[in-house]
DNA sequence: AATTAATTCAAACGTTTGATTGAATCCATG
DNA sequence: CATGGATTCAATCAAACGTTTGAATTAATT
């Protein structure tokens, strides 16, 4: 039993970084193991398939991550009722942390990103079976903070929260406008604030109640979404 | 030469429907010209190839969905200095009027969100063809509605609420949690309104400096960002 | 009716894909 | 040093891929 360890996890290395760049369709199972220098048979030898190679690159890192934002929710909602910034921190920070890992950390949160927008059937339900106790748990807590929102709403804004990160991480300079997004120079804890206070404040912005049916506030009428 | 015209839109019409639900990645010619009746040969006959078909899906419907957000960021700021949540209703309000068009439209905003998540270098330009010019106009606007902050932060948080915008335009209910997300019976002029209101309160929301260096207001220290 | 160009079609092209095989190689253990 | 399970390797598989071909078909023009 040679380099068992090694080969197995130069897999996953090397999957990560490839996945990443060009998603899963993009890599084959041949450039992807000539990348890592190993036999082709090796990787059905040691994860059976393509797609199980895919998973367990997921799996690998994103449980700390999870197991890291569970122990913070729990951190701050032992000392009181946690605020919007803190829940919002709990649930970006171990994200961003391992982003900012010199060791290929932003490579697997590009995947992750990617894995999330990929249409293939077991992505999502690998996605899903990492994220639905760890997203409960904060669904939980966001509607206690945001008490006076309909649970729907707050699961609705919980979505364009994670619209905001999945698309921060996935695309960290490249955009449309060179202006745009966050400069390469930006540092993650910059970018984790902005991205805190942007969210936090449209978290908290006035329900739609408020406002007279189905109209934003201050609304001139040239724009009609028909019907 | 008989149904020239019905054979190129119906590859098109297809492809559009095929490509926003597998990805053009998951999506052999063959299986879209054999949904759409056609021999493979017509679509290279008349597109040349498989990423030329992708590129004329695109091109067929996102060009007038651009030329509405003009004219209504036009409108806004001949009658005046454009509010915030008229500036980003004339962004999205196009995007999702389309989308509620009965003859395919939710397949192609979803495509069109595929495109900007996808990988493919051909899909990337070809979304930065036909949106720069769009989102250069946008970012002007978005500065002078928002004259306190830096040109960088403007573009971030443009960033961000593009972000919104292509995760709840690519995710219309598919979610980790069923709870989250717009649900199925949610009205796209609902989801317009949340949105925008979610979004321009992020966009106006106070800026870094205003905070200690770094830090977000009202946080207590469990969370580190490493460094 | 003949001519011509546009379009469709079945068939095949060569390549690449994920997967599999069986022999070779390695290394811990007896 | 021999045994045997673990691992690697070159070679190969059938299937699917995008693309091309050349003959057949269609419809407008002469």
């Amino acid at each position: 039993m040679p380099n068992a360890k090694e080969t197995k996890e130069l897999i996953l290395d090397t999957a990560e970084r490839l996945f990443s760049e060009k998603g899963v369709d993009g890599v084959s199972l041949r450039s992807l193991t000539a990348a890592a220098g190993v036999n082709i048979a090796a990787a059905h030898y040691h994860f059976g398939s393509k797609e199980e190679v895919a998973k367990a690159v997921f799996a690998r890192r994103i449980r700390p991550v999870n197991r890291e934002r569970i122990r913070l929710l729990d951190a701050y909602q032992e000392s009181g009722r946690p605020s919007l910034e803190e829940l919002l921190t709990a649930l970006f920070a171990p994200a961003l942390r391992l982003a900012r890992d010199p060791q290929r950390g932003d490579d697997f949160m590009r995947l992750c990103a990617r894995f999330y927008s990929e249409p293939a059937e077991y992505l999502e339900s690998a996605f899903r079976e990492e994220f639905s106790q760890v997203l409960s748990r904060f669904h939980e807590a966001f509607r206690r903070a945001l008490p006076e929102l309909a649970e729907e709403e707050v699961g609705l804004r919980i979505h364009f929260a994670i619209g905001v990160l999945v698309h921060t991480l996935l695309n960290p300079t490249r955009t449309c406008l060179p202006k745009l997004g966050p400069k390469a120079s930006d540092s993650d804890k910059a970018t984790l604030d902005a991205m805190v206070r942007f969210v936090a404040a449209g978290m908290r912005s006035a329900r739609a109640a408020q406002f007279p049916a189905g109209a934003v506030a201050g609304l001139r009428a040239h724009a009609e979404v028909a019907q």
